[in-house]
DNA sequence: GTCTATATCTAGATAGAC
DNA sequence: GTCTATCTAGATATAGAC
């Protein structure tokens, strides 16, 4: 590998490692030898190992924040919610390795939970906004008791679908070809509360997803 | 503590530590401690602490089997599945260190690998025979494709509401008060399919289990 | 079956020379 | 900034007396 910035490339190898691996199972003279560089010399750049974990979490932040961010005047339709998740999905697939031990990370880490926490809001205020837009343009229907269930389910899977995917073994996680069929999987929550035409929109989306 | 069986207190106390802190976070030692009794009488019961962990899941597994059982003149209804959801839930709670941690668990241990998948499919296979009960029935409508997806959402969102709990910090895990809220939770993903009345039997169930 | 004592290993982290 | 050498702690697991 070629040597830039040793930080960096100390971010780089542990992403690549923690994401392959797991966390846990990923030392810091693991990420060194990889890295080509001493143990010391990892430990002048980061005050601990969770040191590591926070940075590449802080630089999961940044990756989602223009994803998340809605323009005021933006009108959300179904074109813009598919693009969306798309390339959220994609930017969690680059930091997997969070959602793989989430657990433990937040509670080693007590700024990683904080920051996971304030994402969580904020993600469900990004998809509370999406999913008005939608009523307000007659695309959708839905209740406020049936969206607020529908919104923690729709959390819930786009939080767990990770870690579900490397329980079952499933490979598209290395080359990202299960992306398209994670879309589709959340796409689906919210096709019973689509109005025509939309509804077959994506319908016909799904099914294109999961042939992919 | 009452001094039963030395395995069985290993076991009793590995399954309470190991809910409570996480199975990555309890050492044999503090399992030894905890029951009060010696290291090495710990591993003259067990051959090691994955050992431990694969009774544990040996014996989730019997738990689980009657609730998973369908009798062949069995005709489920929308009463039966929400009590056999309120089992399942129930029993996976009382095992929710599983979850917590099933990547690094299934990574390391080969026969708890095994065994998950085997779960996974029996579970879809149960929920499969369920859902075509209620379609047989005339209370459920659904298409081929839009079923597997749901049975897709169904088997993540069953074996995801613990992580997703715990990383949220729910305190209902502890007490079970959760437990109605995650029911809940997989009703709603079935109610755009049911027909009436049932849909609002369901309807009625879900707001009543989101308020206790 | 149970204990005490200990071997072995590996992880995270530091000290000090260069 | 980087290296080599090393410390310390804690984990799994074993040996051998009782």
């Amino acid at each position: 590998m070629v040597r830039r910035d040793t930080r960096e490339l100390i971010l780089a190898t542990s992403l690549a490692l923690f994401n392959r691996h797991g966390e846990p199972n990923v030392s810091t003279n693991h990420i060194a030898t990889e890295a080509d560089i001493s143990p010391g010399n990892l430990y002048y750049h980061f005050h601990s190992k969770d040191d590591i974990a926070l940075e590449l979490f802080k630089r999961y932040l940044i990756s989602l924040q223009p994803v998340l961010e809605l323009g005021d005047n933006e009108r959300p339709d179904t074109e813009e919610l598919w693009l969306r998740l798309h390339l959220m999905f994609e930017t969690m697939g680059r930091f997997r390795f969070l959602y793989r031990n989430l657990d433990d990370l937040c509670a080693r880490i007590p700024n990683l939970r904080r920051a996971f926490h304030g994402l969580l809001a904020k993600q469900r205020r990004t998809l509370e906004r999406l999913l008005g837009g939608l009523v307000s343009h007659g695309i959708m229907e839905i209740g406020a008791d049936d969206a607020q269930l529908l919104l923690d389910n729709l959390l819930l899977v786009m939080s767990s679908w990770i870690p579900f995917a490397e329980a079952e073994g499933d490979p598209g996680l290395e080359d990202g070809s299960i992306l398209p069929r994670a879309v589709a999987r959340v796409l689906h929550l919210l096709l019973p509360y689509l109005r025509q035409p939309e509804a077959s929109q994506i319908t016909a989306l799904i099914t294109q997803y999961r042939e992919a």
